[in-house]
RNA sequence: GUGGUUUUAGCUCAGUUGGUUAGAGCGCCUGAUUGUGGUUCAGGAGGUCGUCGGUUCGAGCCCGAUACUCCACCCCA
């Protein structure tokens, strides 16, 4: 019985057209990062575990794709499990189930009995494994970049796929606020290139621990931050109700919507901020960082630079500057791109006090919004050929053949139709529909002269050339 | 992980209270036109109705399960 073929949930096969739309937008990138002095860098899809776990949050934890152990995975838990507590041999993370069943063990705990590996979340995460690995090969201050597939456990939703594609430029090694300018600079170029009109949003973390701080909640950082990057998405009076649900008092409260509603500008935030957080000591650095970075932007950018303080951002290890993108237009509201300065992202591997900052570009979300305003050039979905030969007979096949030699030497991209027929019209049909833009006819009376037809299909224009011509003509159209 | 939603021809979609042979537009193939395409006209091919099971004399339609799509939470590129 023959099964009917499928993909995994959130997995998408890509056609030609849609992988050439996909490798020009890596390209723009791509030239955008060089153009910046950042060097490649590709790692391991999959990850052992432990370099993955913990990293993301519990939340993040869930998403995780693991890989299940080769071999007889069960066999060693079950030995655990019945050995009991105390065992010599025990993983003291690992704890058997009071009944004796595997059945009721817990679930985390006997994870690493059946995968040790992972697939990647991020690109950070592997990018700063890597750095700890090889610190004593890298010149500091390391900037990379990287574009691979990461892939996440979500349930799939318009812009949200499983198996997805992030490009990264990192920096390490160095605390210079000259960075968070060039990424800025980097987020602005390779948007203008693809065309895409964006908002890059800007934002320090110091200012949400100061405001933290101020409240007398510092130990609600975390939640605080994630209500209140909600207040686009849901509104000032949700964001009040979620943050009482969280424990804070009135007094709190009350400074922080005094918080929300701040002016936007850079002035008018800055003295509002002063007022409500202004003595403490991450205000005073945060405001000096980030007039730093302003100053080191200059005034050329072609994008929309936004303040926002509400902008959190969920990654717990962000520290100083944060970046998010959005489309300007279009109906994906969702981020295409985020980033920021993580101060010690090395640290939990093991190389404490090494400062970073990063920037991401979500290749499979920035697609989507230049599919939807049709940015993308016409020339990706045609065929990587420029020239269709066409023929009605063995003689015009070989003929025109020859002829295609010639031009792929001058490096003009071409095709010789394969069947023989009579009907040059299903030829023309058949370049037309690849997108190729000129026929070349070779019959009789080409071949009798020595001649070829050359039809631009565009234009209809047809004209009679030598090959030296046919060439010629080819390389300057 | 929770809740909802979608699935019928290559594509976009109709399909009445459950009733004979499941339709349309576009696309595709053939011909009018044996060496000139995108127009027109005529004809044609193409369906396990997501999958499995159930109810029924009878299921595209009703019921259950499952997968996929999309959406809201959660979170995020």
């Amino acid at each position: 019985m023959a099964q009917k073929p499928s993909i995994p949930q959130g997995t998408r096969d890509f056609g030609p057209k849609e992988v050439q739309k996909r490798k020009y937008i890596l390209g723009k990138l791509e030239q955008a990062f060089r153009l910046s002095g950042f060097m490649p860098l590709e790692t391991p899809s999959m990850e052992n575990l432990t370099t993955l776990t913990g990293k993301y949050g519990d939340e993040g934890d869930q998403l995780l794709f693991k890989i299940l152990n080769s071999g007889d995975y069960f066999k060693k838990l079950i030995e655990y499990n019945q050995r009991g507590l105390g065992h010599e041999e025990m993983d003291p993370t690992f704890l058997p189930s009071s009944s004796g069943k595997v059945a009721d063990l817990d679930a985390k705990r006997s994870l690493p009995f059946l995968a040790e590996k992972g697939l990647r979340y991020d690109l950070t995460v592997p990018f700063a494994r890597y750095v700890v690995m090889n610190r004593n090969q890298i010149s500091f201050p390391f900037k990379r970049y990287q574009m691979q597939a990461v892939w996440r456990a979500d349930r799939p939703q318009k812009g949200r796929y499983r198996e997805f594609w992030q490009c990264d430029a990192d920096v390490v090694g160095s605390d210079s606020l000259l960075y968070e300018a060039e990424l800025i600079h980097i987020y602005d170029d390779a948007f203008s290139s693809l065309g895409l009109p964006v908002i890059i949003k800007l934002n320090n973390r110091k200012f949400l621990s100061a405001l933290a701080k101020a409240c007398g909640a510092a130990n609600l950082l975390t939640p605080i931050t994630i209500a209140i990057d909600k207040l686009d998405k849901i509104g000032l009076e949700m964001v009040l109700k979620e943050l009482a649900e969280k424990g804070l008092n009135s007094e709190q409260i009350n400074r922080i919507e005094r918080f929300l509603q701040l002016p936007k500008t850079m002035d008018g935030a800055m003295a509002g901020l002063e007022s409500i957080c202004g003595e403490e000591e991450d205000f005073k650095t945060g405001k000096a960082e980030l007039e730093a970075v302003l100053k080191f932007l200059g005034p050329n950018l072609n994008n929309t630079l936004e303040l926002d303080l509400c902008l959190a951002r969920g990654l717990s290890y962000y520290t100083g500057a944060i970046f998010e993108v959005q489309a300007a237009t279009g109906s994906l509201k969702s981020s295409i791109g985020g980033g920021g300065r993580y101060d010690n992202l090395t640290g939990i591997f093991g190389l404490p006090g090494v400062s970073g900052v990063g920037i991401s570009f979500g290749l499979d979300r920035i697609y989507d919004v230049l599919e939807e305003l049709k940015l993308f050039p016409p020339s990706l979905s045609a065929s990587p050929s420029r020239v269709l030969a066409c023929h009605f007979d063995e003689a015009g096949r070989s003929y025109v053949l020859n002829a295609c030699y010639q031009l792929r030497k001058a490096g003009i991209a071409c095709e010789v139709y394969p069947d023989i027929t009579r009907k040059i019209g299903k030829q023309l049909d058949y370049a037309n529909a690849l997108g190729i833009p000129f026929a070349l006819i070779a019959g009789e009376n080409e071949v009798n002269s020595s001649s070829f037809s050359l039809k631009n299909l565009v234009t209809g224009v047809q004209s009679s050339f030598k090959l030296e011509e046919l060439i010629h003509h080819l390389l300057e159209n």
